[in-house]
DNA sequence: CGCCAGGGCCTCA
DNA sequence: TGAGGCCATGGC
């Protein structure tokens, strides 16, 4: 089974996912504002090790205390920025995080990012403490509209089981192997993460619920 | 009650 | 550079 085909079964099955979630609410855009983009950034960082449910509860807080702006985020203590958040977990680090990333965006705005090279935008997220590769890349694909594909723990476990990885490989190794088999562009990356990530919840859990998996057929593993 | 969730940093070899 | 510990809350 190829990685078209996986994509294009999974497709099928689940249909456009409508990602990244804005303001509580899942549909294609087709351009986003700077307000936007800044809340992709925030969820992509609370959504670290954590469901997107805890994610949105914590967003609505900030909304409701007008804390989803570099300036409010920024003025706001540690402390309260932290029971804000608090239901997305690790709050205190996440807390601390939300700081740094709104100081950089102070220092290399929206405007600035967005007109980047990919390559140079994605090192410069990385530099940022408390961005690594996936989130980087999330911000990068669904705020910033570019191509970088985005790994995490769903696409490892699905791609691994499946036969066309070894389970612990890494992140650069799987996003070159998928990348490799996989036309270049923007919607693509969007709709492939996100079908990865509603297949692994509806199916591919940790126990994996085989009978009912639509790619199970083609699974070499077969389990 | 234990496991797990749309990771990343730090430390220590 | 890679493995292991740590961060924390809530759903199930």
């Amino acid at each position: 089974m190829t990685l078209v085909q996986i994509y294009q079964t999974l497709l099928k099955e689940y249909g456009s996912q409508g990602w990244w979630p804005i303001n509580n609410d899942y549909k294609k855009r087709n351009s986003l504002t700077n307000e936007e983009k800044f809340e992709i950034i925030i969820g992509a960082i609370l959504t670290q090790n954590t469901s997107w449910k805890q994610v949105e509860k914590a967003l609505n807080e900030l909304r409701k205390n007008n804390c989803l702006s570099i300036k409010a985020i920024l003025k706001t203590k540690k402390k309260t920025l932290a029971a804000y958040i608090k239901s997305s977990g690790y709050n205190n680090q996440k807390a601390e995080r939300l700081k740094i990333v709104a100081a950089f965006l102070l220092k290399h705005p929206l405007d600035e990012l967005q007109a980047m090279e990919t390559e140079k935008a994605r090192k410069l997220l990385l530099s940022v403490k408390g961005i690594g590769p996936e989130t980087a890349d999330s911000i990068i694909l669904y705020a910033f509209s570019k191509p970088s594909f985005v790994i995490d723990a769903y696409t490892r476990r699905i791609i691994s089981r499946i036969g066309l990885c070894q389970k612990d490989v890494t992140y650069e190794e799987l996003q070159e192997i998928i990348t490799q088999n996989i036309s270049v562009d923007v919607s693509l990356y969007n709709e492939y993460h996100a079908l990865l990530v509603e297949h692994a919840k509806r199916y591919c859990q940790t126990k994996p619920i085989c009978e009912k998996c639509i790619l199970r057929t083609l699974c070499e593993k077969n389990i």
